[in-house]
DNA sequence: GCCGTTTTCGGCCCGACTGTTTTCAGTCG
């Protein structure tokens, strides 16, 4: 039973009776009842076969029965049928922003558009600003849009690049001839976008490994296929590399290819000033004598190194993390000994910014809580949405103070856990919180976060948010800038002023290591950490399963330099209780 | 299409913003 692929249908068919301008009610329902199923986590396969479906809230008997359909035979004619209806093409302009489906249907209708090529032509030839409703600034909307959805289109983001590098590590450490392997790349480097998936393996049978490789279950396209290099192209889309070599050659192929090219370049500079040549193939010293004109004779003995900490000790330098590969001071720290000791992820004893079905969450307060206690955490924030966001079902005063009573109740149950009663409280406009003082008071802490206009310039979201840091009840500020990675640019705010403003405040900065956020990003917090700004690594989790992006949280604050000691979530249960007094 | 009921019909989350209009529809979160 392939739920996802059953919501995703669902969804679909939302979209296209809505594209269709039926009843909008009608299309939500349909939203509804994907959600149901998606929230639903006991066995959806013999909940159908047992006929109880419709004991679900918002699944009815038209939906049981589609339902119903579509697991007997593998698919269901309404939705063919509603399919056949609407040109193909027409789905994927969703998601351009500033259109929806009233819009798209009017394109459709007035000017026969039927996808994204014909659209950008009607934008260049300005017909588009012609229908009604529609104007000129909506076109040069619509055609940022499609240029920004191409440029996107190629990109990963970090945790789903993760999750299929996982699959095929997995693969290729089964292959017998694999001595050697490890993934590289900006994958490795922890970057919070990728572009690819490279691996690099060492084997004695490079041709066995290859051929396994290029046949692998995931594999939609073979681009190359020779005997130290394949590239392919997977189901998802994401393209892979995998480079192997011999044992001896791997830490340098292993160091080559994670990069980043600016670090390798500096890296190689580094060895011709020590009279050393750095490559892919080895590091070499370089004998004078033995050159000869054109060819690259120049290269001497290999320096062995069995590991790339070899590699950097031959060079004189401290071992560099490939998170901090990015020639952004880390060689010089590495010649100074002054590479920190990042964080670890099995130094997490907790985490904040969690919500439960309360407001937009999926799990109750004592599921989520189980599984942090699972995963062997000692605590957890409990930080549901505030009354503003409707959308996502924000708490009231009245309900907060319940959901605080229920938490109380349930730490006076269990002994070896605590939960902590805090809000993600909305910013407003102008920089004052959703609640007012007195019942920010009542909570263990606070999470302080923009949710709606975030639109403004940068003057005045940099007021906004520093004003509502410097209200004593904040504990943290949450997702600093309110990006969606891939999808929604950061909202303009100046992070240096912001930082400042923590440093001052003692205001513990987010680091939201939700899949679409990483936010706020690496770059910044070296600056922050060394102005004694303290990160907190939320995953901003609406289900159980988004504790699993705490371990991504994790890369992100080491690529951003981060210590154990930066990272609140290391701090044990008696002292975040101190911390949060 | 679902749900609840003053039970077979009427409401379904709601407010802000944008771009279009000149009072509001569509989109978004």
């Amino acid at each position: 039973m392939d739920k996802s692929a059953l919501t995703d249908m669902l969804e679909d068919i939302a979209l296209l009776l809505e594209l269709k301008g039926e009843n909008p009610f009608k299309a939500r329902a349909y939203v509804n009842a994907a959600r149901a199923l998606d929230a639903y986590e006991g066995d959806l396969g013999s909940l159908i076969s047992e006929g109880r479906l419709g004991e679900l809230a918002g699944i009815g008997e038209a939906l049981q029965q589609k339902i119903t359909e579509w697991a007997k035979n593998g698919r269901l004619e309404y939705y063919e049928a509603l399919k056949a209806s609407v040109p193909e093409g027409l789905l994927a302009l969703t998601e351009i922003p500033a259109l929806g489906p009233k819009k798209i249907k009017a394109l459709h209708e007035k000017l026969r558009i039927t996808n994204v090529a014909e659209l950008e032509a009607a934008c260049q030839a300005h017909k588009v600003r012609e229908l009604e409703g529609f104007g000129a600034k909506t076109e040069e909307k619509i055609l940022a849009g499609i240029a920004q959805s191409r440029e996107y289109s190629s990109l990963f983001r970090y945790a789903e690049a993760w999750a299929q590098a996982e699959e095929i590590r997995e693969a290729l450490r089964d292959h017998e001839a694999v001595v050697q392997l490890s993934v590289a790349g900006s994958l490795r480097r922890g970057k919070e976008i990728v572009k690819d998936l490279d691996f690099v393996a060492s084997s004695r049978q490079p041709q066995d490994v290859m051929d396994y490789f290029v046949t692998l279950p995931w594999v939609k396209q073979v681009t190359g296929h020779g005997t130290t290099k394949s590239s392919v192209v997977l189901t998802s889309g994401i393209a892979a590399d995998l480079r192997v070599v011999s044992d001896g050659e791997y830490p340098y192929a292993l160091h080559h290819f994670t990069g980043s090219k600016e670090h390798n370049v500096a890296m190689r500079q580094r060895a011709i000033a020590q009279g050393k040549k750095l490559s892919e193939w080895g590091l070499f010293e370089i004998v004078p004598g033995k050159k000869k004109k054109g060819v690259e004779e120049e290269e001497g003995k290999r320096v062995p190194c069995r590991t790339e900490e070899g590699i950097f000790a031959a060079l004189g330098l401290q071992y560099i993390p490939p998170e901090l590969r990015e020639n952004l001071g880390e060689i010089e720290a590495a010649e100074k000994r002054e590479i920190p000791r990042l964080v670890e992820w099995t130094q997490l004893r907790g985490t904040f910014h969690c919500h439960t079905n309360w407001s937009d969450g999926k799990n109750t307060l004592a599921e989520m809580a189980g599984e942090a206690r699972e995963l062997g955490l000692e605590y957890l924030g409990i930080a549901d949405h505030s009354k503003s966001s409707f959308q996502a079902n924000g708490l009231s005063e009245a309900r907060l103070a319940e959901q605080i009573e229920m938490i109380a109740k349930l730490n006076s149950q269990v002994k070896d856990f605590h939960v902590f009663a805090g809000s993600e409280v909305d910013i407003l406009k102008d920089g004052r919180l959703d609640f007012p003082d007195d019942v920010l008071a009542k909570l263990d802490y606070v999470v302080a976060s923009v949710h709606n206009v975030l639109n403004q310039d940068e003057e005045e979201m940099t007021k906004r948010v520093i004003r509502a840091m410097e209200n004593e009840h904040v504990t943290m500020l949450g997702h600093a800038t309110g990006r969606l990675l891939l999808q929604r640019e950061p909202s303009k705010i100046n992070l240096g002023k912001i930082i400042d403003c923590a440093a001052r405040t003692g205001t513990w900065i987010e680091l939201n290591c939700s899949t679409w956020r990483m936010d706020m990003d690496w770059r910044w917090w070296h600056r922050a950490r060394d102005l004694g700004v303290k990160c907190a690594i939320n995953p901003d989790a609406h289900r159980i399963s988004h504790f699993a992006m705490l371990r991504h949280g994790v890369t992100m604050a080491r690529k951003g330099w981060l210590r154990r000691e930066d990272v609140v979530n290391t701090m044990t249960l008696a002292d975040v209780k101190k911390a949060l007094k």
